[in-house]
RNA sequence: GCUGAGGUAGCCUAGCCCGGUAAGGCGCCGGCCUUGAAAGCCGGUGGGGCAACCCCUCGGGAGUUCAAAUCUCCCCCUCAGCGCCA
């Protein structure tokens, strides 16, 4: 949620900010605001009078009451105010729930450094890692291979569940794993602090960190309780200080967090075919900050490092992006997407995002800023990025570091959690020798 | 799920039975004192419309009343015990 303070003070400005996104429904909500508002102080104003008249009549009543005087015209006077008053409360009250619920749908007003565009094609690509690797043998997609490798069984996943699930088996299991852990290991090595955070959140804290539509459109709903299964780790990573106070100098509060996400995906881009690029559940470790405002942009530009970190590492290219005014979402003031090279599609496809969210989950929190004990006006900032995808991750490996002969290398610092195995083999191919995994009980 | 106890400002607590300006402590800020500090003493310290001044705020809502933290009803949440359970 933006700063009401400031759409009173800087209407102008604000209208500019949310134009860059060229959505014009967005400006519809700010003038609905903006009126919402204006009506709420008019009526906020009368209703101070009413309440002023009532408290003094009240007063009035009690002395006379207590010295037994008459005070007939008082408590005439004092009879006719309640029912004004309440009519009047009761728009005030209209109007301020109208101005609040708007305002929860305007999304965050954007740093400069976005660029201006009207969807991915607009995206700015602001670095490159890696070199495009150039096949010399027809590449199978990775749910393919995935299938030949008998590594991941999607046809019963498809029995059990319905399309976008999935059976991981034996290496791929283990590979899903050793990505958890290689991450982990990396971002903990960078000072994050690990949490383990509850997989379903009520409604209130989730329209803290999300928006709204998403309800609908993304979230799986459990029935007959007041829960919802987390999208991603950011969710419960945010609501973990839900109304806190944040001492400013514990700021900034680096968080990391291993969790499946679950995401229905209606109306956005549905489930791919096979394999586990677009799923309902997916194994993701996130990066999570709380901090001081002036250290946010600092702050973003770290969690992308750590994130580019890791495909480095996994020896992965890609290119960043800075994802442009009409593609980013609404909570993000800057968005970067990592989008790792996908050899079989010849494509670069996103495996990484990477948000600065200002002040914009914090406020819808209730989370404040301090000074020993002592709070604020100042909201910190929040931040959230992917370290790993393990689904996005797997696919790119599984694709990038096929064989001609059918196996698959493993990424080497990637080894290390796999029992030092450096190939998946297909089970014809399997050999006896213990360097290879199938991921069976040896 | 059952029973009980609770929810008061950044934190802790009183007030509730018996309706009439939300008291006190901690912490924090300022002042006095001091070479400096602590202690002690004095003052300040929730939010909103804001210039004054006023209004609001006791988990949320509804009701009774001239007037509700206080009385009535509904709901939410937390804790404890019991039940169930990996």
């Amino acid at each position: 949620m933006i700063d009401l303070d400031l759409v009173r003070r800087e209407p102008e400005k604000v209208k500019e900010n949310l134009g860059r996104r060229q959505v014009p429904q967005y400006l519809e909500l700010f003038a609905t605001v903006q009126a919402a508002d204006n009506q709420w102080r008019r009526l906020h104003q009368e209703g101070d009078r009413l309440r002023k008249r009532r408290n003094e009549l009240s007063r009035a009543l009690g002395e006379a009451r207590k010295k037994g005087e008459d005070a007939k015209e008082l408590s005439e006077e004092a009879q006719g105010l309640p029912d004004k008053l309440t009519e009047v409360e009761r728009l005030e009250r209209t109007s301020q729930e109208t101005r609040d619920r708007t305002l929860m749908r305007v999304p965050n007003l954007l740093e400069t450094s976005v660029p201006y565009g009207k969807d991915d094609r607009d995206n700015a690509t602001v670095a490159t890692w890696g070199e495009v690797p150039k096949p010399s043998f027809p590449l199978l997609s990775h749910g393919e291979l995935a299938e030949k490798l008998g590594i991941a069984d999607f046809d019963r996943a498809r029995r059990a569940s319905g399309a976008g699930f999935f059976y991981l088996e034996g290496a791929l299991a283990q590979l899903d794993l050793a990505l958890q852990r290689f991450a982990l290991d990396l971002i903990l090595a960078k000072g994050f602090r690990l949490v383990a955070p509850p997989l379903m959140l009520r409604r209130a804290p989730y329209e803290g960190v999300t928006d709204l539509s998403d309800f609908e459109n993304v979230m799986y709903k459990i029935e007959g309780d007041d829960l919802y299964l987390i999208a991603t780790a950011e969710h419960p990573l945010g609501a973990l200080h839900l109304g806190d106070l944040l001492e400013e100098e514990d700021l900034p509060i680096r968080l990391t967090a291993a969790t499946p996400c679950f995401r229905r995906e209606i109306g956005g881009h549905g489930v791919d075919q096979k394999g586990v690029f677009r799923v309902h559940q997916f194994q993701k470790v996130e990066q999570f900050v709380f901090c001081r405002p002036e250290d946010s942009d600092r702050i973003h530009e770290e969690l992308r490092a750590n994130a580019e970190d890791i495909f480095q590492k996994l020896r992965v290219p890609y290119r960043v992006v800075n994802v442009c005014t009409g593609d980013i979402g609404t909570v993000a003031a800057k968005k970067y997407d990592i989008e790792a090279y996908f050899a079989k599609q010849g494509a670069y496809r996103e495996v990484v995002s990477c948000s600065n969210c200002t002040d914009y989950q914090a406020r819808r929190l209730g989370i404040r800023m301090g000074k020993r004990g002592k709070p604020g006006k100042v909201v910190p900032h929040t931040l959230n990025s992917t370290a790993v995808a393990t689904s996005r991750a797997m696919a790119v490996i599984l694709e990038n570091y096929q064989n001609a002969d059918g196996t698959v290398t493993v990424p080497e610092v990637l080894r290390p959690y796999m029992g030092g195995v450096e190939r998946i083999a297909p089970p014809a191919l399997r050999p006896k020798a213990e360097t290879v995994a199938t991921g069976d009980a040896s």
